[in-house]
DNA sequence: AGCCTATGATTATGCGGCTAACCTTTTGGG
DNA sequence: CCCAAAAGGTTAGCCGCATAATCATAGGCT
């Protein structure tokens, strides 16, 4: 793909992700919700009560993302966490009634938000912006199972010998 | 707007958000980078050395953030930063020589990442996802334009009676 | 039964990003 | 000339999100 090409598209992206995360920040803050804390009382909405785990794929993030996110959520009231009685493992989180109250609102910030994301567009109809962002979504969704499984492979308890970790080749750590 | 395509919308931005952040993870990883970081090593490598309050702008987040990143990868040895001459409350930014090596790796990165994220597309033709995506991150930088200045004043707020300090009107802080 | 693995969740740690508050230096009037 | 306002950064604190390591329970297999 051409370079000038690739940076416009991840440009974009990023863009797009900040500015929409600090709309939805506007937006959401009247409720007294952080970006991302929306998308779990949807999931809890729509789908029922669901184990933390089952929420975590539903929202797209990791288990630990979840743990930390239900917390707050239980300590704002806004669900509730409990044991399940078939498997002491799991904790099943459902909406508490202020949760559930909050939904008509919540929902209604959802629509201003997007509203809002595409009052400004130029050139592209709104309909065919959500189908390309859906066709992206789902490519990138891909691309992500395709490369999961090679890492996450055959976890025995011997750990396998990496030989030397280079010291070049991680993020920076400090 | 219909609340369908509002969620489908909000939901794909999300996706995209997290899962191109999750890719660009994996491919700067080699290069010992976060996401984020190559932002500013790129803008620096396009418009020389910055001020840090221009590389802010120039890469879209705030003066705070660019801070504590670029005193990562001053550590890391990839960017230098000078106090101006001219001006002691300024700190000009620049590429190291380190930094500057790794630039055609960087590119090599940036533009696997575009393709990648474009690879399993099932209906968009790349050059209109690329259009599209520009004009909605356009939109988006005018919407935050637009309430940034005004203090949240037009619109009539019927949930909220202002005068009272709501407990519940701020995100959740713990 | 006993062990070994798989599974669900949590802890620890780290990064990018943000806002609010603060400090320092410049600058612009009176 | 001096002092107040503006401008540039930093600090402190928080959140979402991630990975790696750990803990605890469930399940399968001999």
């Amino acid at each position: 793909m051409d370079p000038r090409q690739a940076e416009l598209l991840n440009s974009a992206i990023r863009t797009i992700s900040i500015r929409h995360r600090a709309l939805a920040a506007a937006l959401l803050a009247p409720l007294g919700l952080h970006p991302g804390q929306e998308v779990l009382l949807f999931e809890l909405h729509n789908r029922g009560p669901l184990t933390q785990g089952q929420l975590a794929s539903a929202s797209g993030c990791e288990p630990p993302t979840i743990t930390n996110s239900a917390r707050r959520l239980e300590a704002a009231g806004l669900l509730v966490r409990t044991e399940s009685p078939d498997d002491a493992r799991v904790t099943i989180v459902d909406l508490s009634d202020r949760g559930r109250a909050l939904l008509p609102a919540l929902q209604q910030a959802w629509t201003q938000l997007a509203e809002q994301s595409v009052a400004r567009l130029l050139t592209t109809p709104p309909e065919r912006l959500v189908e390309d962002l859906s066709d992206l979504a789902s490519s990138l969704e891909a691309a992500r199972a395709r490369c999961s499984p090679c890492s996450t492979r055959s976890r025995s308890r011997e750990p396998v010998d990496e030989g030397v970790p280079d010291p070049g080749s991680a993020p920076i750590r400090q």
